[in-house]
DNA sequence: AGCACGCCGACT
DNA sequence: GTCGGCGTGCTC
């Protein structure tokens, strides 16, 4: 053929286009041509780019025939690292649901979803370097060379014996540790060659033992199973029962089905859950391997839970937070257990809920999702009211066991100073007398939260943001806990100069009295103040499992996860906090975290009693929570916010501002404010202006309210750009984020 | 985010 | 004279 048809070459001068994400913080997709030879690479292929004046790995999220910008500005792809896609279509639907859900630039989406060898462009399979026995290799007289050159025989009779395959780089270096000395006058005298090769699929790792089988379901859990297997593409379980009820069997059951449907099964834990014993109970009841995706993994043991995940041989995959990004194939079910926790959102950088790009991901997909959660959040319950989600209760628990009683110490009208009632302290003797082990939660660290001058009444400030000053006995300071300000302790008040005293209790203070109620008892106390040090959390863990100190005290991070085997009295010093708390989920939050306390306890048969001190004991919560547990509490709280002007449960969005001065977060912070103009959606407190100083910058946040999500996608979409336009906005550096929120 | 360019202060 | 401070602007 001498040419080609006018036409037919019109076409082929049509360059195709690739849309291409790239891990900068831009919310826009870059355009490229293709590289100038090789095979045009599909969407979900990586392909690494010139950006700017350097390069980067980007992910094709589609291919085009056109662009908005000039041809000339185009740069085209220097190379393809991906032959056939690493992501699918529904992989990339993931990642541009986060991006515009969470309004988050989409290549640090696209980052954030592949392991960070991939991230910077590592080959999907290692890249191995072989070795074989050429043809005239295969010939040669081994035993005549091995006169002069044993090694090089040694190697090449090792080749030869390997066959047409060869050996590879590693498994040579076990064979004969010194090969690549001899390799090089076996290569030279062209006896052996050497190529590359991707390495083999990963081999589906077996369950020696089969499958166990497990006990008989009661009633609610077969009822829970029957319910999610009779459900018909998507739909959204909340497993709402107590710990020891049941709810891992109700799992397995489901799990099961889904493998034995050919499906995969994505399971997603807290970060603390993911405890050995969990995944021993996945592999030996259902007799296969997990895939493992966890924060204690190295990048390489990522990658390839990953890969296996990917390519559908690991049927199950079980991790936290970030793995509910990893590629699914064969999808059919997804789990999320203990729904509530709160290590599922993500508050740096990307800041998303894992669980809610479950819930996502499993509607994109068609396939149930099960949340479970002894005390499940209220949006969950929410949406089980308006007929959304199923809500499937266990009510049981395994062998009859009875949770500890919760009983409320009425503060009365004079708190004591170091926080604890004449009751509290009857009751840790009283244990501590039986032989047990009392636990005390405050969450609040230092000394006194704050320095009052007894004569004028005045408080001891932050100087850099606006709040109050906490006081630390140990270094005789004052501390400032939302920006980390500090300065000695002022000797008198600021204001008259008259005799300044601590008010209020934090958890030195409870240290110290209660060292000094009882001097011949050890005393450990566990907050980030005491465990600053690298593995100080992890001794003191360890003394406190171990039962060797008697009392221990402890801010919230304590309440999660540990076991302690002695333990038989659990204090909550200052439950009014999550009463009365400024945050809206305070409530809620003290609600689950006392369940949580005294439902760890049923499992481990050990705690007697869940001691609650409160300044306001006739607070209808209490009631409830003793008579109704956190359900109650749950419904009253529903019901109190149905009853509000504003919808129970609204979208929530941010807006974080960060600047260098005070005055451009200030004024960014009204300009955000005013640029908000939308009946369906209310700018509200308590962050509406607060003012934090970070890392050198002053932070401010905005919270925007609505009832609908689309309507605050809306203003968002609109406010975005006019933001981004505004003057005050230019020195702030700013985000947006919407959900997943804790306020600081 | 990087990484350039660009225009003013204290140093070999 | 220049080394370097970080303000501003751009990345297909």
């Amino acid at each position: 053929m001498t040419g080609l048809a006018p036409d037919f070459a019109g076409i082929m001068s049509k360059q195709q286009v690739l849309k291409v994400a790239v891990g900068v913080p831009l919310s826009r997709l870059f355009d490229y041509l293709p590289p100038a030879d090789g095979p045009l690479p599909a969407a979900g292929c990586r392909v690494r780019v010139p950006f700017g004046r350097r390069r980067q790995v980007g992910l094709v999220m589609d291919v085009g025939a056109s662009s908005e910008l000039a041809p000339g500005k185009l740069k085209r792809a220097e190379a393809v690292l991906d032959e056939t896609p690493l992501l699918s279509a529904d992989d990339l639907w993931l990642i541009r649901f986060t991006s515009d859900y969470y309004h988050h630039p989409v290549g640090e989406v696209a980052a954030a979803a592949l392991p960070a060898l991939l991230r910077h462009g590592k080959a999907l399979y290692p890249v191995l370097e072989m070795l074989a026995a050429s043809d005239a290799g295969e010939q040669a007289d081994i035993d005549a060379l091995a006169k002069r050159a044993p090694k090089q025989a040694e190697l090449l009779g090792a080749l030869v014996d390997a066959g047409g395959n060869g050996l590879d780089a590693d498994t040579l270096t076990e064979l004969l540790p010194n090969w690549r000395r001899a390799v090089k006058g076996l290569l030279e005298k062209g006896l052996v060659t050497r190529f590359e090769q991707r390495s083999r699929a990963d081999e589906a790792a077996a369950v020696a033992e089969p499958p166990a089988p497990g006990p008989q379901l009661n009633a609610a859990q077969q009822q829970a199973v029957e319910a999610v297997r009779g459900s018909d593409g998507f739909a959204a379980f909340v497993l709402d029962g107590v710990t020891g009820s049941g709810k891992t069997e109700v799992y397995l059951h489901l799990v099961r089905d889904a493998l034995d449907a050919g499906r995969q099964v994505l399971v997603l834990v807290p970060e603390i859950g993911l405890t050995p014993q969990l995944v021993d109970r996945l592999r030996t009841r259902l007799g296969v391997e997990p895939a493992l995706l966890h924060s204690g993994l190295t990048d390489l043991e990522r990658l390839t839970a990953w890969r296996r995940a990917r390519s559908g041989d690991a049927r199950l995959v079980v991790g936290t937070r970030s793995a509910v990004f990893v590629p699914l194939p064969k999808p059919g079910l997804i789990i999320v257990d203990e729904e509530h926790d709160p290590s599922f959102k993500q508050q740096e950088g990307l800041r998303y809920s894992a669980r809610d790009l479950a819930i996502a991901r499993a509607n994109h997909f068609g396939v149930p999702v099960v949340l479970g959660s002894a005390t499940p959040t209220l949006e969950l319950l929410q949406h089980c009211r308006d007929g959304n989600y199923t809500h499937l209760s266990l009510p049981e628990r395994a062998g009859g066991a009875k949770p500890p009683a919760i009983r409320l110490v009425d503060l009365g009208r004079a708190p004591s100073d170091h926080g604890l009632s004449e009751l509290m302290i009857g009751a840790v003797r009283a244990h501590l007398e039986a032989g047990g082990q009392a636990l005390l939660f405050l969450n609040r660290r230092g000394f006194a939260p704050t320095l009052i001058c007894s004569h004028c009444g005045h408080v001891a400030e932050c100087r850099r943001c606006d709040s109050r000053m906490t006081v630390h006995a140990h270094d005789q300071s004052l501390r400032c806990h939302h920006c980390g300000s500090r300065r000695p302790l002022d000797a008198s008040c600021g204001e008259c100069g008259g005799a300044v005293r601590p008010l209020g209790a934090g958890t030195e203070r409870l240290e110290e009295a209660l060292q000094s109620t009882f001097p011949q008892r050890t005393v450990m106390r566990i907050d980030s103040d005491s465990t600053q040090q690298k593995g100080t959390m992890h001794d003191a863990l360890a003394t406190a499992t171990a039962g060797d100190a008697d009392i221990l005290v402890g801010t919230q991070m304590l309440s999660k996860g540990h076991h302690f085997p002695k333990l038989t009295l659990v204090g909550i010093i200052n439950a009014d906090q999550g009463l009365f708390g400024s945050d809206f989920r305070s409530d809620e939050r003290m609600a689950q975290s006392i369940v949580q306390v005294a439902g760890r306890a049923g499992r481990e048969q050990t705690l007697g009693e869940v001691l609650v001190q409160t300044a306001f004991p006739e607070h209808p919560f209490w009631r409830r929570l003793i008579d109704a547990g956190y359900a109650g509490v749950a419904a009253d709280a529903l019901d109190e916010r149905r009853s509000a002007h504003w919808p129970p449960f609204s979208r929530l969005a941010l807006i974080r501002s960060a600047a260098h001065r005070h005055a451009d977060a200030h004024a960014f912070l009204h300009a955000a404010r005013e640029l908000v103009d939308d009946a369906d959606v209310r700018v509200l407190g308590p962050v509406d202006a607060v003012m934090a100083r970070k890392a050198g910058r002053y932070r401010a946040q905005l919270l925007l309210q609505s009832a609908d999500r689309r309507a605050l996608h809306r203003a968002l979409a609109r406010l975005r750009p006019a933001l981004e336009a505004d003057p005050a906005a230019r020195k702030v550096r700013w985000s947006i984020d919407v959900d997943p929120i804790e306020l600081f």
